[in-house]
DNA sequence: ACGGGCATGTAAGGGGTTACATGATTCT
DNA sequence: AGAATCATGTAACCCCTTACATGCCCGT
């Protein structure tokens, strides 16, 4: 899946891996992520499947730059596999509802709204972030790169991230009232 | 993870490795999941360090049953487990968001919203079972074990898992409207 | 007659994380 | 003075999935 990733940053136009990476962290970042020591061996691979075309560019103190471009091909299994039915739902695992699954197990109350007061403090920052920082994030891609068509899609992803913070939030201030009293 | 996941299960009463699975597929199986060949090497280690007691119960034409009970020890490592407080924000990948985030590559916007509208017949079959299938498991665990003080928790899960999948829809269908619209 | 439930496992491989390695420049 | 940014990678390890292996009983 990794690979697909990867071919469509590369389809925003030729970049390193060091340079996908970055990008990732400020869009997909909460959908999908991948740490360097994954990227770097699978761009790696490409060349040889013919999906890129690698330019190197020599630097003083650094590692060469490896400038990868798509190539045909490339953007041929990149739009095949975007064309390609999703037929399961993702299986996420979250230790914070699994924990509160369990926390039959626990006697003392204060200790599971603890947990949940330290959740609503860090899913009100991620919206924050769904709010800020990713705004600014689409707004200054467009302003780079006149990509109004791919902001649509950009724009629907970071509001799919909001709604579903918010929707936590909620959540999570519903199940400390009903611990409060039902407990 | 898997660990205390099992040790939680085996907190509502002794059972084996299959009962635990059967158990996980109608509660957790939203927020937490695994399979056989990874359930049983896992029991299987909790006997070495003191965490479980088992007990065999020979059988003709099947294997013998063990039957895995929670030990003091077991239920420390458990609610030692629970009690830690999460740092992280669960990193969920959804093939879904990502292909429409790099769906600028996709020239023919009709097969967008096929992805669409096949995602929002997956998601309304699970919103359903959310709300049917779930709450049915749920009371039926109450009257058979006495569970009305876990049950609160198990309802809160549930309720997630309905108010996730109404968001998920709600988005949805704004997308839909949004690339049939601008696109 | 065939599929599903019961009940246990092993082995191979894929995907991902963590740790290690290098080294100059720029910011705080 | 120390951290962050740039820029690449390798190796060990862990978690998880997929495939394989066995075999009876029950329902349709």
């Amino acid at each position: 899946m990794l690979k697909y990733v990867l071919l469509g940053f590369l389809n925003y136009g030729p970049q390193t891996g060091y340079d996908i990476k970055k990008r990732m962290d400020k869009s997909t970042q909460f959908f999908w992520h991948a740490r360097l020591s994954q990227i770097y061996p699978t761009l790696k691979k490409f060349a040889e499947q013919g999906l890129t075309e690698v330019r190197v560019v020599p630097q003083e103190g650094k590692p060469d730059k490896k400038i990868y471009a798509i190539t045909k091909a490339g953007r041929a299994a990149l739009t095949d596999w975007l064309a390609e039915s999703e037929n399961e739902l993702p299986l996420t695992k979250d230790p914070v509802l699994l924990k509160l699954f369990l926390s039959g197990a626990l006697d003392d109350k204060e200790m599971i709204l603890r947990q949940l007061h330290h959740q609503l403090t860090l899913h009100r920052k991620r919206l924050a972030y769904f709010q800020e920082e990713t705004v600014a994030n689409i707004e200054q891609c467009i302003n780079q790169t006149d990509s109004a068509r791919e902001s649509i899609f950009w724009e629907l992803t970071r509001h799919y991230g909001e709604e579903h913070e918010r929707t936590y939030i909620h959540w999570l201030e519903h199940a400390v009232k009903t611990i409060e009293q039902k407990l």
